[in-house]
DNA sequence: CTAGGATCCTGTCAGC
DNA sequence: TGCTGACAGGATCCTA
């Protein structure tokens, strides 16, 4: 569920606490959740933490990479001094670890432990060497970050895809990278844009304005240290809350639109739930 | 090439 | 209470 400011979260959160511990053993509880060699990791040293899209990737000292995807029900615990979670705020859960949805963990050479729980088994860690990440497909076909794109380049994407829906093509992380169901909406929100409308329609300030609204909506997400309902926690063990304080149209149908008090309502577009305001997205 | 739908999993919740 | 189907903050694979 972890979208591009909630895995941003972590990874600021995990760099604090794990870069410079050596991985000293590896736990497979669910093998679909683990691809590659562990051998590979056990005693290397993650070095550095980084995030591309919705992706982790732990750097180690043998030029391996850990990369993370938490698809939809991951999550990354940190049990040290201090418990860090990312994820279902279940109480069974923050308590014993490893628990009844730990599929991957790893003992640090300081007695302290990195977990990974899924649910639905959707997400995995994967062992990669250099040639792995240069010719991952994943990785490749990642569109930029949103704030590293310009108006023109974003417009253009759209105007690649002018038959499909706004939604549709701002979710797809080839089309630019992190955006998932909740930032989609947020951002078609802010642009006052129906999320199905086909992208060809979008006048040159409404795809300026999703742009905007895009990447406005995941800095403060960031900023607010990501988002939670139901199944997000920061690394430090609170819970984000960026939905409670600035999610507008995200899971909120039958509110008012905090915009111009129309009800928000809730549809389905792109395979996906989808929310907006009748009153003013047009 | 694009677009839409099924699919991977497991749990929860609404509606009989 | 018990069952059933829909759905879930993702991405890929298959088909047309």
């Amino acid at each position: 569920m972890p979208e591009l400011p909630e895995v941003e979260t972590i990874r600021r959160g995990l760099e604090k606490c794990i870069v410079g511990k050596k991985i000293t053993k590896v736990h497979i509880l669910c093998e679909k959740s683990f691809r590659g060699k562990p051998e590979l990791i056990e005693g290397k040293k993650i070095i550095e933490i980084e995030r591309r899209g919705k992706a982790l990737l732990l750097r180690l000292d043998n030029k391996m990479t850990i990369m993370v995807h938490l698809r939809m029900t991951g999550q990354m615990i940190y049990d040290g001094a201090e418990r860090f979670a990312a994820g279902h705020p279940d109480g069974e859960f923050i308590e014993k670890m490893p628990g009844r949805f730990t599929r991957v963990y790893a003992d640090l050479d300081d007695g302290t432990h990195l977990y990974f729980n899924d649910l639905r088994k959707f997400g995995f860690w994967k062992v990669m060497d250099e040639l792995d990440i240069a010719t991952d497909d994943f990785l490749n076909k990642l569109g930029p970050e949103p704030w590293a794109m310009k108006p023109a380049e974003f417009r253009e994407m759209l105007m690649r895809h002018k038959n499909s829906p706004v939604k549709a093509v701002i979710l797809d992380q080839h089309n630019i990278a992190g955006v998932g169901n909740i930032y989609a909406d947020e951002g078609c929100f802010y642009a006052g844009i129906l999320p199905w409308r086909k992208c060809g329609d979008l006048k040159k300030t409404e795809s300026d304005k999703l742009l905007e609204g895009l990447c406005s909506v995941m800095q403060a997400s960031i900023d607010s240290g990501g988002s939670t309902m139901k199944d997000y926690v920061r690394p430090d063990g609170t819970k984000g809350n960026y939905l409670e304080k600035f999610a507008q149209v995200f899971r909120r149908e039958g509110c008012e639109c905090p915009r111009c008090g129309s009800e928000i309502l809730k549809t389905r577009t792109a395979g996906r739930g989808t929310h907006y305001c009748k009153g003013c997205q047009k």
